[in-house]
DNA sequence: GCATGATACTTGACTAATCAAGTATTAAGA
DNA sequence: TCTTAATACTTGATTAGTCAAGTATCATGC
Protein backbone atom coordinates (compact mmCIF):
# COMPACT_ATOMS: atom_id res chain seq x y z
CA UNK A 1 0.00 0.00 0.00
CA UNK A 2 1.38 3.17 -1.35
CA UNK A 3 1.84 6.26 1.64
CA UNK A 4 -1.14 8.39 1.91
CA UNK A 5 -0.85 12.28 -0.07
CA UNK A 6 -3.36 14.28 -1.00
CA UNK A 7 -1.92 13.99 -4.32
CA UNK A 8 -2.81 10.22 -4.89
CA UNK A 9 -5.98 10.82 -3.44
CA UNK A 10 -6.58 13.64 -6.51
CA UNK A 11 -5.12 11.19 -9.42
CA UNK A 12 -7.10 8.53 -7.96
CA UNK A 13 -9.95 10.35 -7.74
CA UNK A 14 -9.91 11.62 -11.80
CA UNK A 15 -8.74 7.84 -12.24
CA UNK A 16 -11.74 6.11 -11.16
CA UNK A 17 -14.40 8.76 -12.12
CA UNK A 18 -13.46 8.85 -15.38
CA UNK A 19 -13.53 4.98 -15.57
CA UNK A 20 -17.02 5.00 -13.80
CA UNK A 21 -18.48 7.86 -16.43
CA UNK A 22 -17.18 5.72 -19.20
CA UNK A 23 -19.06 2.90 -17.46
CA UNK A 24 -22.30 4.26 -16.85
CA UNK A 25 -22.53 6.24 -19.96
CA UNK A 26 -22.39 2.71 -22.17
CA UNK A 27 -24.64 1.56 -20.17
CA UNK A 28 -27.47 4.53 -20.04
CA UNK A 29 -26.56 4.39 -23.78
CA UNK A 30 -27.54 1.00 -24.86
CA UNK A 31 -30.47 0.46 -22.75
CA UNK A 32 -32.44 4.09 -22.88
CA UNK A 33 -30.41 5.86 -25.69
CA UNK A 34 -29.19 8.90 -23.40
CA UNK A 35 -25.67 9.81 -22.63
CA UNK A 36 -24.21 10.79 -18.31
CA UNK A 37 -24.76 13.84 -19.10
CA UNK A 38 -28.28 13.99 -20.26
CA UNK A 39 -29.09 12.15 -17.62
CA UNK A 40 -28.29 14.76 -15.69
CA UNK A 41 -29.90 17.45 -17.41
CA UNK A 42 -33.04 15.44 -17.09
CA UNK A 43 -32.46 14.69 -13.44
CA UNK A 44 -31.91 18.63 -12.76
CA UNK A 45 -34.85 19.21 -14.27
CA UNK A 46 -36.99 16.91 -12.80
CA UNK A 47 -35.35 18.19 -9.31
CA UNK A 48 -36.37 21.98 -10.47
CA UNK A 49 -38.90 23.65 -8.94
CA UNK A 50 -42.63 23.51 -11.42
CA UNK A 51 -40.07 21.18 -13.09
CA UNK A 52 -38.53 24.22 -14.79
CA UNK A 53 -34.88 25.82 -15.06
CA UNK A 54 -33.54 28.77 -17.06
CA UNK A 55 -30.78 27.34 -19.14
CA UNK A 56 -27.91 29.13 -17.56
CA UNK A 57 -29.15 27.21 -14.07
CA UNK A 58 -29.53 24.40 -15.41
CA UNK A 59 -25.51 25.24 -16.64
CA UNK A 60 -24.60 25.67 -13.30
CA UNK A 61 -26.88 22.27 -11.93
CA UNK A 62 -24.72 20.34 -14.12
CA UNK A 63 -21.33 22.02 -13.90
CA UNK A 64 -21.41 22.88 -18.01
CA UNK A 65 -20.99 26.30 -19.38
CA UNK A 66 -24.07 28.35 -20.84
CA UNK A 67 -23.08 27.42 -24.43
CA UNK A 68 -22.30 23.63 -24.19
CA UNK A 69 -26.17 23.56 -22.63
CA UNK A 70 -27.40 25.24 -25.96
CA UNK A 71 -25.33 22.35 -27.70
CA UNK A 72 -26.40 19.83 -25.45
CA UNK A 73 -29.99 20.55 -26.07
CA UNK A 74 -31.02 20.17 -29.33
CA UNK A 75 -30.45 17.21 -30.05
CA UNK A 76 -32.44 15.99 -27.17
CA UNK A 77 -35.27 18.42 -28.45
CA UNK A 78 -35.49 17.33 -31.50
CA UNK A 79 -36.23 13.73 -29.99
CA UNK A 80 -38.65 15.01 -27.68
CA UNK A 81 -37.30 14.73 -24.32
CA UNK A 82 -37.63 17.94 -23.12
CA UNK A 83 -39.41 21.15 -24.70
CA UNK A 84 -38.98 25.05 -24.57
CA UNK A 85 -41.58 27.07 -22.15
CA UNK A 86 -41.16 31.02 -22.34
CA UNK A 87 -40.57 33.54 -19.54
CA UNK A 88 -43.34 36.31 -19.59
CA UNK A 89 -41.16 38.39 -16.85
CA UNK A 90 -38.11 38.80 -18.83
CA UNK A 91 -38.01 37.36 -23.14
CA UNK A 92 -34.04 36.41 -22.63
CA UNK A 93 -35.07 33.48 -21.29
CA UNK A 94 -35.55 30.54 -22.53
CA UNK A 95 -37.03 27.69 -19.69
CA UNK A 96 -36.41 24.29 -19.95
CA UNK A 97 -38.71 21.44 -19.01
CA UNK A 98 -39.43 17.90 -19.35
CA UNK A 99 -41.77 15.83 -21.83
CA UNK A 100 -44.41 12.87 -20.40
CA UNK A 101 -41.50 10.97 -22.43
CA UNK A 102 -38.62 12.80 -20.77
CA UNK A 103 -40.33 11.99 -17.50
CA UNK A 104 -40.27 8.72 -18.28
CA UNK A 105 -36.91 8.13 -19.55
CA UNK A 106 -35.99 9.73 -16.54
CA UNK A 107 -37.94 7.39 -14.59
CA UNK A 108 -36.45 4.20 -15.94
CA UNK A 109 -33.31 5.89 -16.26
CA UNK A 110 -32.82 6.09 -12.97
CA UNK A 111 -33.76 2.89 -11.76
CA UNK A 112 -31.88 1.10 -13.90
CA UNK A 113 -28.61 3.49 -12.35
CA UNK A 114 -29.95 2.70 -9.25
CA UNK A 115 -29.59 -0.81 -9.62
CA UNK A 116 -26.40 -0.56 -11.83
CA UNK A 117 -24.72 1.25 -9.19
CA UNK A 118 -25.93 -0.67 -5.72
CA UNK A 119 -23.91 -3.27 -7.57
CA UNK A 120 -20.80 -1.96 -8.13
CA UNK A 121 -20.73 -0.42 -4.60
CA UNK A 122 -22.23 -3.68 -2.49
CA UNK A 123 -19.09 -4.25 -1.00
CA UNK A 124 -18.75 -0.92 0.58
CA UNK A 125 -21.21 -0.34 3.73
CA UNK A 126 -23.63 2.74 3.74
CA UNK A 127 -22.53 4.42 6.87
CA UNK A 128 -18.90 4.72 4.63
CA UNK A 129 -20.34 6.21 1.13
CA UNK A 130 -22.34 8.41 3.18
CA UNK A 131 -19.63 9.86 4.90
CA UNK A 132 -17.87 9.62 1.10
CA UNK A 133 -20.66 11.86 -0.15
CA UNK A 134 -20.93 14.36 2.40
CA UNK A 135 -17.18 14.91 1.82
CA UNK A 136 -17.65 15.64 -1.72
CA UNK A 137 -20.21 17.65 -1.29
CA UNK A 138 -18.12 20.04 0.99
CA UNK A 139 -15.06 19.72 -1.05
CA UNK A 140 -16.72 19.51 -4.54
CA UNK A 141 -19.15 22.20 -4.18
CA UNK A 142 -22.82 22.08 -5.35
CA UNK B 1 -29.91 16.56 4.05
CA UNK B 2 -31.06 14.77 1.21
CA UNK B 3 -31.30 11.09 2.02
CA UNK B 4 -28.65 8.27 0.81
CA UNK B 5 -28.96 6.44 -2.51
CA UNK B 6 -25.94 5.24 -4.46
CA UNK B 7 -27.09 7.22 -7.39
CA UNK B 8 -26.68 10.09 -5.35
CA UNK B 9 -23.69 9.78 -4.81
CA UNK B 10 -22.24 8.46 -8.18
CA UNK B 11 -23.61 11.91 -9.37
CA UNK B 12 -21.73 13.39 -6.67
CA UNK B 13 -18.87 11.96 -7.69
CA UNK B 14 -19.24 12.84 -11.71
CA UNK B 15 -19.84 16.98 -10.27
CA UNK B 16 -17.16 16.93 -7.64
CA UNK B 17 -14.67 15.74 -9.70
CA UNK B 18 -15.71 17.44 -12.79
CA UNK B 19 -15.28 20.69 -11.01
CA UNK B 20 -11.85 19.41 -9.25
CA UNK B 21 -10.28 18.64 -12.83
CA UNK B 22 -11.22 22.12 -13.67
CA UNK B 23 -9.36 23.65 -10.98
CA UNK B 24 -6.04 21.95 -11.37
CA UNK B 25 -6.21 22.23 -15.03
CA UNK B 26 -6.25 25.62 -14.87
CA UNK B 27 -3.94 26.04 -12.07
CA UNK B 28 -1.19 23.58 -13.56
CA UNK B 29 -1.89 25.64 -16.73
CA UNK B 30 -0.90 28.77 -15.39
CA UNK B 31 1.97 27.86 -13.33
CA UNK B 32 4.00 25.33 -15.57
CA UNK B 33 2.11 25.38 -18.94
CA UNK B 34 0.66 21.47 -18.91
CA UNK B 35 -2.83 20.76 -18.15
CA UNK B 36 -3.79 17.64 -15.65
CA UNK B 37 -3.69 14.93 -18.33
CA UNK B 38 -0.35 15.97 -19.06
CA UNK B 39 0.63 16.01 -15.54
CA UNK B 40 -0.49 12.69 -15.72
CA UNK B 41 1.26 11.07 -18.31
CA UNK B 42 4.80 12.92 -17.07
CA UNK B 43 3.40 10.93 -13.22
CA UNK B 44 2.73 7.82 -14.79
CA UNK B 45 6.60 8.40 -16.80
CA UNK B 46 7.97 9.11 -13.75
CA UNK B 47 6.82 5.70 -11.70
CA UNK B 48 7.74 2.99 -14.63
CA UNK B 49 10.24 0.88 -14.49
CA UNK B 50 13.48 2.65 -15.91
CA UNK B 51 11.21 5.69 -16.97
CA UNK B 52 10.16 3.81 -20.12
CA UNK B 53 6.65 2.92 -21.17
CA UNK B 54 5.02 1.47 -23.99
CA UNK B 55 2.20 3.84 -25.38
CA UNK B 56 -0.31 1.18 -24.73
CA UNK B 57 1.11 0.88 -21.30
CA UNK B 58 0.81 4.34 -21.03
CA UNK B 59 -2.63 4.64 -22.41
CA UNK B 60 -4.04 2.01 -19.73
CA UNK B 61 -2.11 3.87 -17.05
CA UNK B 62 -3.94 7.33 -17.67
CA UNK B 63 -6.97 5.72 -18.56
CA UNK B 64 -7.10 6.45 -22.33
CA UNK B 65 -7.23 4.96 -25.49
CA UNK B 66 -3.81 4.63 -27.70
CA UNK B 67 -5.08 6.82 -30.25
CA UNK B 68 -5.77 9.68 -27.78
CA UNK B 69 -1.91 8.93 -26.39
CA UNK B 70 -0.51 9.11 -29.77
CA UNK B 71 -2.48 12.49 -29.97
CA UNK B 72 -1.44 13.47 -26.19
CA UNK B 73 2.04 13.23 -26.97
CA UNK B 74 2.70 14.85 -30.05
CA UNK B 75 2.92 18.37 -28.41
CA UNK B 76 4.45 17.38 -25.57
CA UNK B 77 6.99 15.51 -27.34
CA UNK B 78 7.33 18.93 -29.59
CA UNK B 79 8.06 21.16 -26.67
CA UNK B 80 10.64 18.36 -25.10
CA UNK B 81 8.89 17.07 -22.06
CA UNK B 82 9.08 13.70 -23.31
CA UNK B 83 10.95 11.72 -26.12
CA UNK B 84 11.01 7.91 -27.65
CA UNK B 85 13.39 5.69 -27.56
CA UNK B 86 13.03 2.33 -29.24
CA UNK B 87 12.33 -1.26 -28.55
CA UNK B 88 14.57 -3.58 -29.88
CA UNK B 89 13.01 -6.79 -29.05
CA UNK B 90 10.00 -5.51 -31.31
CA UNK B 91 9.68 -3.07 -33.47
CA UNK B 92 6.09 -2.41 -33.19
CA UNK B 93 6.47 -0.59 -29.94
CA UNK B 94 7.43 2.80 -29.28
CA UNK B 95 8.50 3.83 -25.54
CA UNK B 96 8.25 6.83 -24.15
CA UNK B 97 10.90 8.54 -21.58
CA UNK B 98 10.81 11.81 -19.38
CA UNK B 99 13.42 14.65 -21.11
CA UNK B 100 15.09 16.00 -18.16
CA UNK B 101 12.99 19.06 -18.62
CA UNK B 102 10.04 17.11 -18.33
CA UNK B 103 11.19 15.51 -15.01
CA UNK B 104 11.87 19.00 -13.92
CA UNK B 105 8.47 19.86 -14.91
CA UNK B 106 7.03 17.07 -13.26
CA UNK B 107 8.62 17.54 -9.56
CA UNK B 108 7.49 21.40 -10.10
CA UNK B 109 4.39 20.37 -10.83
CA UNK B 110 3.97 18.05 -7.87
CA UNK B 111 4.70 20.36 -5.16
CA UNK B 112 2.69 22.80 -6.25
CA UNK B 113 0.06 20.02 -6.84
CA UNK B 114 0.57 18.84 -3.25
CA UNK B 115 0.27 22.20 -1.89
CA UNK B 116 -3.06 23.05 -3.81
CA UNK B 117 -4.77 19.93 -2.84
CA UNK B 118 -3.58 20.12 0.61
CA UNK B 119 -5.29 23.99 1.00
CA UNK B 120 -8.17 22.24 -0.20
CA UNK B 121 -8.81 19.48 1.91
CA UNK B 122 -7.57 20.71 4.94
CA UNK B 123 -10.74 20.12 6.81
CA UNK B 124 -10.78 16.22 6.50
CA UNK B 125 -8.43 14.45 8.92
CA UNK B 126 -5.94 11.77 7.13
CA UNK B 127 -7.91 8.46 8.20
CA UNK B 128 -10.72 9.29 6.27
CA UNK B 129 -8.85 10.74 3.22
CA UNK B 130 -7.28 7.56 3.19
CA UNK B 131 -10.57 5.45 3.39
CA UNK B 132 -11.61 7.34 0.60
CA UNK B 133 -8.59 6.38 -1.33
CA UNK B 134 -8.90 2.55 -0.79
CA UNK B 135 -12.73 2.99 -1.48
CA UNK B 136 -12.03 4.54 -5.40
CA UNK B 137 -8.98 2.18 -5.62
CA UNK B 138 -11.33 -1.23 -5.17
CA UNK B 139 -14.38 0.81 -6.94
CA UNK B 140 -12.88 2.44 -9.73
CA UNK B 141 -10.09 -0.17 -10.96
CA UNK B 142 -6.28 0.34 -11.58
C1' DG C 1 -36.76 58.63 -20.75
C1' DC C 2 -32.29 57.33 -22.18
C1' DA C 3 -27.58 55.87 -22.07
C1' DT C 4 -24.71 52.46 -19.93
C1' DG C 5 -23.89 48.23 -18.27
C1' DA C 6 -25.25 43.59 -16.99
C1' DT C 7 -27.53 39.21 -18.18
C1' DA C 8 -29.36 35.18 -21.21
C1' DC C 9 -28.56 32.97 -24.86
C1' DT C 10 -26.40 31.48 -29.51
C1' DT C 11 -22.78 30.86 -32.83
C1' DG C 12 -17.99 30.26 -34.95
C1' DA C 13 -13.59 28.52 -34.23
C1' DC C 14 -11.05 25.46 -31.73
C1' DT C 15 -9.48 21.38 -28.61
C1' DA C 16 -9.30 16.91 -26.63
C1' DA C 17 -10.92 12.91 -26.92
C1' DT C 18 -13.30 8.72 -29.17
C1' DC C 19 -13.96 4.85 -32.64
C1' DA C 20 -13.00 2.41 -36.87
C1' DA C 21 -9.96 1.32 -40.27
C1' DG C 22 -5.33 0.99 -41.95
C1' DT C 23 -0.16 -0.31 -41.72
C1' DA C 24 3.65 -2.76 -39.85
C1' DT C 25 5.39 -6.23 -37.15
C1' DT C 26 5.44 -10.30 -34.22
C1' DA C 27 3.60 -14.93 -32.58
C1' DA C 28 1.67 -19.46 -33.24
C1' DG C 29 0.29 -23.60 -35.55
C1' DA C 30 0.09 -26.77 -39.55
C1' DT D 1 8.26 -22.14 -43.54
C1' DC D 2 4.20 -20.08 -44.52
C1' DT D 3 -0.31 -18.54 -43.35
C1' DT D 4 -3.29 -16.68 -40.03
C1' DA D 5 -4.18 -14.15 -36.11
C1' DA D 6 -2.92 -10.88 -32.70
C1' DT D 7 -0.61 -6.62 -31.20
C1' DA D 8 1.29 -1.64 -31.42
C1' DC D 9 0.64 2.25 -33.27
C1' DT D 10 -1.33 6.12 -36.43
C1' DT D 11 -4.79 8.56 -39.00
C1' DG D 12 -9.51 10.29 -40.74
C1' DA D 13 -13.94 11.34 -39.31
C1' DT D 14 -16.78 12.54 -35.64
C1' DT D 15 -18.33 14.20 -30.96
C1' DA D 16 -18.73 16.86 -26.75
C1' DG D 17 -17.25 20.36 -24.85
C1' DT D 18 -14.68 25.16 -24.28
C1' DC D 19 -14.00 30.29 -24.97
C1' DA D 20 -14.79 34.69 -27.23
C1' DA D 21 -17.69 37.48 -29.63
C1' DG D 22 -22.24 38.74 -31.09
C1' DT D 23 -27.40 39.81 -30.43
C1' DA D 24 -31.31 40.81 -27.73
C1' DT D 25 -33.33 42.20 -23.63
C1' DC D 26 -33.54 44.01 -18.99
C1' DA D 27 -32.00 47.10 -14.92
C1' DT D 28 -30.02 51.32 -13.11
C1' DG D 29 -28.82 56.12 -12.42
C1' DC D 30 -28.94 60.59 -14.16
Amino acid sequence: MEKFTHTTLVKQLWFSSNALYRRLDLSLGTIHGIGFTEYMVLDALSEAPNGLLRRVDLAAAIGRTASGVTRLLAPMEKIGLIEKAQNNRDARVSMVKLTEAGKRIWRDATTSLQQNTKNMFYEADEKRLNDLLTFLQKTGGR
